[in-house]
DNA sequence: CAAAGGGTTCAATTATTCTTGAACAGATTA
DNA sequence: TAATCTGTTCAAGAATAATTGAACCCTTTG
């Protein structure tokens, strides 16, 4: 990864470095560094910025800028302001945590919890088919060790929905999580 | 990513789907396919296995999997299991999620959030720096805003780690999160 | 309707990351 | 000591992922 602070003309130094901060962010959860930069830009504007705006500020072509806002806009982490009498769409920085997180979860998360989920049992089918009694024995004790790795997962989401201010992600009584810690 | 089950003779099919889970977790975490490869077949033994054992399963070059043994060394996923009269290494697979996930944080995770701390008080002087007002008290702002991430973020790694079934991981009665939710 | 503005798409290029395997180092054995 | 066994290292090559920019599609304006 690039992590040289690029020269960026007539970005303020304080922004230059959020925005490597969000870049930083965007790394750990596996997008793109354009993405980061782009939404770190909105995170520091005072107002909204235009499509435009972003590709001259950030120097990154405007097929990145294009797709970065495209997938912010999906995970609802920028928000289109229109602005009377301008046909350029304005954008602005969605700046409530929760929202982000949710959006991550929905969209980047979940698709791999769920698909995985599926995949388990097909796995478990597979493990059925295993002639050798000692080994499908073996192999059935792994899986439900998995099982139970799975099962601490799904405690987790809830709990950190609710950290950040949400309360609505239960979805049955069984489900709560508050009372095993 | 590749996700064809390659065909690697005499693995078991339920392993095989086995191992698929894992390359795709470690996918989840940002490691290498191959270091996800050599945990599921570690998982899935019913015997340790050696360097050799680990070369011919899963067909993949012995630099693979000596790299890839030594990070999972190193996170505490495997364990040596020392054979008398083998010179060879023998592992296992740390089969507790709470130690996978304690060596992850300490490895892979808490680095990357250190040094985003530090970067953050940096940023911090940047903006101090400023000279428009307006400019400086708005970027203030945000920062401040950043901030209150951060706290939000360093809630959430206690209460996993709880989740998991520890309850080390407080370490002062301030920091204690327990009754937000 | 033609021209210009605003954005999107996607094939090609570029950058990054992963894997390979040959050279190497240390430990054991003949 | 030489030969062998185990495993590590790291430069080069292969595989993946991200970025670019030219062609394109709508919509608005002259």
């Amino acid at each position: 990864m690039n992590t040289d602070p690029k020269n960026r003309a007539g970005m303020p130094d304080w922004e230059a470095g959020m925005v490597e901060l969000f870049v930083r962010g965007a790394n750990l959860v596996g997008l793109p560094r354009s993405i980061g930069e782009i939404y770190g830009s909105l995170y520091c504007a005072q107002e909204p910025l235009t499509f435009d705006g972003l590709v001259a500020r950030l120097q990154i072509s405007r097929g990145s800028v294009s797709q970065g806002l495209k997938v912010l806009r999906q995970l609802g982490a920028v928000k289109v302001h229109y602005v009377a009498g301008s046909r350029k769409d304005h954008y602005i920085a969605e700046l409530s945590m929760q929202q982000l997180v949710q959006g991550f979860v929905r969209d980047q998360l979940g698709p791999h919890l769920e698909s995985g989920s599926a995949r388990l049992k097909e796995v478990e089918a597979l493990i059925d088919a295993e002639v050798d009694p000692e080994k499908r024995i073996h192999a059935a004790q792994r899986f439900r060790t998995l099982l139970s790795w799975q099962k601490s997962g799904q405690k987790i989401l809830p709990l950190v929905m609710a950290v950040l201010g949400g309360q609505k992600f239960f979805s049955k009584e069984s489900d709560r999580a508050d009372r095993v810690i």
